[in-house]
DNA sequence: CTTACATTTCAGAAATTTCTGAAATAACTG
DNA sequence: CAGTTATTTCAGAAATTTCTGAAATGTAAG
């Protein structure tokens, strides 16, 4: 496959903005290049697409599975995997903030009130700073359970 | 300086959750080391306290400052620069949220935009698929201006 | 069962990022 | 001004992450 100006240049942007984004270039490629396919891709014509080595799509491809931002298909008669992202744009929306919460803010949550729960260590402004830290992810993760 | 465990403990998950929020482990440090503080620091200080490399301090301070993350003090008859986080949370929030912004966000706005530009490439469905993903971003960070 | 194809795993290579120490620059002090 | 202290810069070292090719594993078809 080969990919016309306007979705090379697409590619390439999202690989460029990978790395701010939590993820790596291939990575941000691939979804990138599924994004703008109106159909499923297999793994091997991505790899040419792309121009990386096949076991770099596979790793790419799992990560996202992991993320939950893509979805498998098959075709009939074939029996490789083919991969989209939902049509729905909010679905993937939804599923990144999902997915940047339990990455990025799930872990620090606990980890606030294991410190909390460790009891008085006589540092009152460090205490205090870690308990209005954590009441203000709660506040914030309770107001985007309520959405 | 020496870290009680609870100010041990906090720094270095925010170490380690660091590269989770597209800051360096030494970043995060610095910036857990300065939250927990009830009095501005100063490089050496932070330096130590870290033990780090006091280039490496003042590298991860620029950073800091870049993301507006930090805040400036002096003490009298001293002149060495003292950092301090801000009081209030909520700025420290509203300060992420807009950074993060300009960073993550606008440059592929300002991409997308551009990519429209361009005028038909003759790839309809990337086409409606790109123009949706600007009218997606455009009205989620017009929401945000809102607020 | 054997062959053919599809996918994953993984050790090491390549690329990138982070960190350090030394030197340069800047700014104050007496 | 000369000396002292504070900070930044930057080249290369160290650490980490990403990527590849080869081998292993899995799976369907004949």
């Amino acid at each position: 496959m080969t990919l016309t100006s306007l979705q090379q240049e697409f590619v390439l942007h999202f690989g460029e903005m990978g790395s701010r984004w939590g993820i790596n270039r291939t990575v941000g490629q691939i979804y990138a290049l599924l994004f703008i396919s109106s159909e499923p891709l297999n793994a091997e014509t991505i790899t040419d697409a792309l121009a990386i080595s096949r076991s770099n799509t596979s790793m790419g491809l799992k990560e996202l599975q992991s993320w939950n931002l893509v979805r498998l298909k098959h075709v009939q008669g074939d029996r490789r995997d083919y991969f989209t992202t939902p049509d729905d744009l909010w679905e993937i929306v939804r599923t990144l903030v999902a997915e940047r919460k339990k990455r990025e803010i799930d872990p620090t949550l606990t980890k606030l009130r294991e410190l909390e729960l460790q009891g008085p260590a006589g540092d009152d402004y460090a205490e205090a700073r870690i308990a209005e830290l954590r009441e203000m992810i709660e506040m914030m993760t309770g107001f985007y359970a309520e959405m």
